[in-house]
DNA sequence: CTGTATCCTCTCTGATACTG
DNA sequence: CAGTATCAGAGAGGATACAG
């Protein structure tokens, strides 16, 4: 799948790194959506500085369903960021931790959640005045 | 809204650390998940090499529809990350870029595209490994 | 060209109930 | 405790038509 259809004409050397960047996301889409989506962007900073057990987990990612929690968890284990350990006791026991791999993402994702938090008064502030602006007219 | 409704009991300094930044997050969900949403996402990294028009960037983003990349520009330059600058001609050119905050969230994303990307070959793996011990089952 | 408006579909999501 | 199964609603998303 690709997401070029066309070639930029005025393509320099930046816009040709450019490029190929977004090029290479393409293959990457569904992967790139198990991390970033809703719950498992919050699962992933969840489990950043260490193992939690399934319900834990759930109590820590604040208004994330079982169903949802399960699901996403299964994402990232079956893409290697996520590794589940079952204990076969009674009651079971069930510990999710990050892999080497998602270790590195995880911490990308943080330092990508902790960027967004710190520019959140400018964020805040660019809303009032598109939202004032948009009155005007 | 607080995302965590309890401390672990096992707060360590890193752990410490880890809380606050999940903390942080809860304030900026929205704007969080407008960055690293389907379209979000793509949109910022179409835009990370310089200003494109609407409909150059609807070719970029595969697979997006006017409504949705509409939608999803008027988000992100709400929350400030995108400029918008219409030109009052006939027939109408509007050019979308990022602004100096936008630069430098696209940064980040643009970084943490690739770095997924690089991880392919692994999550690829890691697929087929958990793939094939469900077969088992 | 750059959108907005409308309708319609379908997935995501959450609540509930149940199993091992 | 750690899920799975099922159902129903909400909202994301797409197709089409139309406006400025």
């Amino acid at each position: 799948m690709t997401y070029m259809t066309e070639t930029p004409e005025y393509v320099d050397e930046h816009a040709r790194f450019a490029f190929d960047v977004f090029a290479k996301a393409c293959t990457s889409r569904t992967t790139l959506e198990h991390l970033t989506g809703r719950w498992g962007i919050l699962a992933m900073a969840a489990l950043w500085h260490g193992p939690l057990r399934f319900n834990a987990l759930r109590r820590r990612v604040e208004g994330v369903s079982e169903k949802m929690l399960a699901q996403t968890l299964q994402a990232l284990e079956r893409d290697g960021f996520v590794h589940r350990e079952a204990q076969p006791s009674i009651p079971p026991r069930v510990d999710y931790s990050l892999t080497p791999m998602g270790r590195q993402t995880a911490g990308k994702l943080v330092d990508l959640i902790e960027f967004v938090e710190s520019q959140m008064p400018e964020v805040t502030a660019a809303q009032a005045r598109h939202d004032q602006a948009k009155v005007r007219v």
